[in-house]
DNA sequence: GGAATATACTGAGGTTAACTCACTATGAGC
DNA sequence: GCTCATAGTGAGTTAACCTCAGTATATTCC
């Protein structure tokens, strides 16, 4: 049982050291033009393929929607996304990604990729499959 | 080739996500004493076993020296850490847990690993080790 | 159809966890 | 003994969150 219990705490501290130590790299990664809140806006609304509702998105990106409205608001200054008032509902605003932040979002994403990708050259092709599957596993709700 | 790169993305997503909702859930865990910041500090020094320079602690946090600084202000004036002055080098000092902090940590270290057991709970105990193993390999510097 | 209630966003202000830059005190090399 | 490096910290900034309160619009229910 001891050891089930310290593998529990041993999993904490690496996943954390790794995102960590992932940060740090792609902040350091060559100026990126947006902060790695600002581009988690961005890969949210392309994965969705739409526009989102402002509460939806902040759903999404697990954050509260006051905290959605400031990023968004530092993204549409720099012209990556777009605001529009939904038709159906006057409350709500829809929010979606400008044609730059899409182009954006791919640049980005190759940087990124890069970033990870150095770590990932420890594992064989096999280990980050499986890698991937026991993550999805305990990403799962 | 592509599949490699999509690999590395969603990986990098998925610990994201993953860590994310971790302290999400330690931090609504029932008002703890101690920060994030400041719980990784008395585990560091635990770990090691015995006092560390401030420099040396921030160095194993992979903080700058200067962050280290404030976050052992806070635990010191909480007293689960003290500061003595290095008997051999009187420009540093010397940052150890105090027997109110090493008891602390293990309170806390409870508690932590029972929010990082039920996300564990979708794993076997094989699967585990699998993980563990492939984590270790990717924070290999 | 008008009042009560709920929902969508945002203004104001706070916290955590980092950072840089500049300063002081001390040690080490020549 | 002067120069240069190293150890820690004061001052000030940033990112990414949070809560609480307020306004505008929608929904519900007599």
């Amino acid at each position: 049982m001891d050891v089930a219990e310290t593998t529990a705490e041993q999993i904490a501290a690496l996943l954390d050291g790794i995102v960590r130590r992932q940060r740090r790299a792609s902040r350091a990664g060559f100026g990126e033009p947006v902060t790695h809140g600002q581009f988690r806006v961005l890969r949210t609304l392309d994965q969705a393929g739409h526009a989102l509702r402002l509460s939806e998105l902040a759903a999404q990106l697990g954050i509260v929607p006051r905290s959605a409205t400031s990023v968004v608001d530092d993204l549409e200054e720099a012209a990556l996304v777009a605001r529009h008032p939904d038709p159906h509902d006057r409350r709500a605003t829809l929010v979606d990604l400008t044609p730059t932040g899409r182009q954006l979002l791919t640049t980005l994403r190759e940087k990124r990729r890069e970033v990870v990708t150095t770590q990932l050259a420890h594992l064989t092709p096999t280990e980050q499959q499986t890698l991937v599957h026991l993550l999805q596993k305990l990403a799962a709700d």
